[in-house]
DNA sequence: CATGAATGAGTTTTCATTCAT
DNA sequence: CATGAATGAAAACTCATTCAT
């Protein structure tokens, strides 16, 4: 009857990030998380401190892979891209992210900080997409007038991510379709500036 | 002091619709949106049978809407757009999106039923979104293995309108900034099956 | 079997002050208290926002008696007495203690108070207790290598208060008793100075 | 890393002292208890039953010293002071003190002991409480209307002790302290009883 | 209509205790 | 002996809902 502790961490954590993709960290309750689990609610406590320990565990690792990105992505002295260069572009941001950490964000506990509605994960969420805003901003050499329209278009970035990572394929699938969604989206953008 | 019956049916609506856009249906609770709208918990259940039937009058028009919206817009006899004739056919999206009912569907309560995870809401959801990605699937023209590929673009068509809404401008700016958006995406989209 | 808002209040109020006082605050069960109040542990939710705030409804007052009773009572101008006046100073405090809020203090909710481990209370408790050994300090000309001394002899008078006040009677006949063993304290410790 | 059998049960039982006379007997937790003893709560459960045989442990000693102190120095053929001859009785007294079990009693347990809310000890307790009342009322002749002054004299007589021992100092010293408090405690009785 | 008291099941969390290893 | 995983009951507290007034 007994799992060895490793085991039943990862059968905790496989659980919790189950109900919280289902249900959101807020609705998801530690009874179905342990019944689930194949434990009992008191047993969770001795892997885990308390509910956001669980959220914890899951997101910390996606909250430090997004500011690596950040780091290493967000420069400013990248080229931009017009639509006469865009299929060399895309050529090389193909290779790039298979090399980078892009595919490292593949991460379904993406989707859950994407959920989020309360907690101090909401601010680092915000403060990422901040900076994904001004490098996007940087990219189509925006004005300030249309900051609104910048606000969507990374908020679409972010979607088209969620709901590549929604489909659950494997890896390379994965980047595929993110790829595909991609250029679809830096295509109408750039066309559109022309 | 009292206020109208009438009033105060709106009231506690209005009161619903913000924690439900604030914090997802099922995380508001009864005695917050008592207190946003002025009155008591016990009231409320007067003019409503329980929490689901706050949801069931926010929603139920915006299912009906989505309904006429299907039976209306997503007939086949359509045209299908491509490149050169993109110009043309934005123009005529442009006055159909003032004169159909693609207006009614500029509703904050459109988030909520995006949100929710829980409640036959979901299915009826689910079961719009499959015409829509039929629909779409018809004027791309596209084949069965880009399934995965229409999943996403109908979604982002949703996110679409979901950021729209959340800039909360008066309806002609919230018009022209869906339009920006969705030709943009669908520029995009033209572009690449060429 | 509904009972007016400030009957049941009272009544819970009531239930947890016997609770606090046989059990100490920390030991006591809201069920428990519920059961003896004939209520439901989720109504006194009702009156009182959490377990903390019964203890608070019951010692605020009792603190700002004490702080009260520092402000007139603890003044460095009184006499200090010595075994030559001491029957005199005995009447005064006699009349003094009939007359000043010395009888408010004498409520049970005091031992609840010192018999405290955990909350800001006890931080409280030993700010009085710091300004009542000085006051003491004042009284008995005391030097600084008593000082254990010293602690002792209040904590003796706050017992005296403790065991006056466990008697359960009346306010008059709870006067006299605590005059009976104050007078011995003071007796010894005026007698034993000489 | 591995301590001896006895010393780890030493410990642990250490551990539980300091915690119960910290946060009272009911309101320790097993695991502080175990954290402190550098063991696991589960091999406590090797030493000792379960909590409340930490409590016997460390009581039932006490118990007994408290039963031997009753037999031997509660008997009634002992000589009653007077204020004449108190002086003499004192230097009795500091003998004895020195020979007796009275040092026994000078356990911090005993602190553990007036603490307890719940469990039979609290029975056992008042027993000694009541034979020490009786022992009181004998040396000072009292009539049975005297009673409540009985038993508040008597309890101050304890809590005596407990300042005592709350000081923490060294045997002689806690000895020298005791008799201060005792003869202050002991003049006040007689001198107004004259 | 309106109030807010009342209920009971739900939530997260803690705890003494047991048991497999 | 020792470990720490496991359990189940109890803790404080919340919540949708009902009902007396």
């Amino acid at each position: 009857m007994q799992v060895k502790k490793e085991d039943l961490r990862q059968q905790i954590l496989e659980a919790a990030k189950q109900e919280f993709l289902d249900k959101g960290y807020e609705n998801s309750s530690m009874r179905v998380i342990a019944k689930k689990a194949n434990t009992t609610m008191g047993n969770i406590y001795h892997y885990f401190d308390n509910k956001e320990a669980l959220l914890t565990t899951l997101l910390d690792p996606v909250i430090e892979n997004l500011n690596h990105l950040a780091e290493e992505h967000f420069v400013q002295d990248d080229q931009d891209y017009t639509i006469d260069d865009i299929e060399e572009a895309f050529d090389l941001i193909n290779t790039q992210i298979e090399l980078t950490e892009f595919r490292y964000l593949m991460d379904e506990c993406l989707l859950i900080l994407f959920d989020l509605k309360t907690t101090h994960y909401v601010e680092l969420r915000e403060a990422f997409m901040e900076k994904a805003r001004n490098h996007m901003k940087f990219h189509m050499k925006m004005e300030n007038d249309e900051s609104g329209y910048l606000d969507i278009v990374t908020n679409m970035f972010v979607d088209c991510i969620r709901h590549v990572l929604e489909e659950k394929k494997n890896p390379e699938e994965t980047r595929q379709e993110f790829m595909k969604v991609f250029r679809m989206l830096c295509t109408g953008l750039v066309t559109i500036k022309k």
